[in-house]
DNA sequence: TCTCCATATGTGTATTATGCACATAATAGG
DNA sequence: CCTATTATGTGCATAATACACATATGGAGA
């Protein structure tokens, strides 16, 4: 806050707004009927709505505990502790325990997991490389930098006392 | 596409993946025991979780049909359909047939519904004012313009062939 | 106008998902 | 060692969700 130009009086509520519209639009997107999950369940892979978004999780920070992943999944511990048995039940996911901390049944990612979740990122990657594809890449650099900064700083002040914004579609968002 | 730097070729690949771990690491906010929900319950109004994030798309976007908000919120529209319902009956939205096309029954913001998300921009608001206190006014603005655009192109290319993108909660990021 | 089909909405019903109350095991501090 | 806290799991009741149907309207064309 000691630097130059700062974002402070300026008519930040107008752009919060929009920021807010953009994100809702994004979610939105993101919790569309999900052909990603559609594709997987055509290589006659089914899995449950719920399961997914775990699944992609797991892969993507595991090892990581129950715990941890009910907090970003925003669900009851509970809950996520059946889903996760029930992806290690599918042999998606694998559990072991911690030998630091022997509380926790860390979830990682199966070998059977793994080639699912591989299939997705291929998809994904289809689609950024489709969307982006018309951007200059000057602008693309800069969204990924300040969206990881905005990433960043949103999860930093958890905890702090400021509500959440909302996204739309539940919690889905696989 | 005719200029001269777009995105095409480069190490892509790593940079999707770290928009793509943003994406994960916001919705994973979004999807937080909610602060914003919290709130609006100790003022005495219980909201279903389920209802929050269709109330503040309504607000947003409304006047707007179930299917419309069904296909945004991810859910099948019958659910939808049952949750305006509830929502309806507590006096949060009220209903009103399309007078174009008699079909729809548009679900728009109450009084009273108006009065709980207002309460929620509030919060929001203050969260974001925090969250960016330390950026840069360009930073800021430019994530607002590169956000926008991306949500633009996002939901443009809908329907095209790719998949999606998985954000991580599950369908809620209210 | 009369069909035939697609679209928007709603209801019945069965299945899941979710969360609260409890319970167990392990860690941390005193 | 005793107590509080944390991570995980199970029983059970409730909410959410989706599929099968059903109804009403809109639209294109015979």
């Amino acid at each position: 806050m000691t630097s130059t130009k700062n974002v402070q009086n300026t008519h930040i509520s107008g752009k919060l707004r929009e920021l807010h519209g953009a994100l809702i639009e994004i979610v939105s997107v993101m919790n569309r009927p999900q052909r990603d999950e559609q594709m997987v369940r055509e290589a006659g892979i089914s899995l449950d709505r719920a399961l997914f978004p775990l699944l992609v999780t797991i892969e993507r920070l595991g090892p990581i505990g129950v715990v941890e992943l009910a907090d970003r999944a925003g669900r009851d511990y509970t809950t996520v502790s059946r889903q996760v048995a029930k992806l290690e039940s599918l042999d998606l996911v694998e559990r072991r325990g911690n030998t630091a901390d022997r509380r926790v049944r860390e979830a990682v990612i199966s070998p059977k997991g793994k080639a699912m979740t591989d299939r997705i990122d291929i998809a994904r990657e289809r689609m950024g490389r489709a969307i982006f594809e018309s951007w200059e890449e000057h602008d693309f650099n800069e969204l990924v930098r300040l969206m990881r900064k905005f990433a960043e700083d949103i999860s930093g002040d958890i905890g702090n006392g400021a509500g959440e914004t909302e996204g739309e579609g539940g919690p889905q968002a696989d």
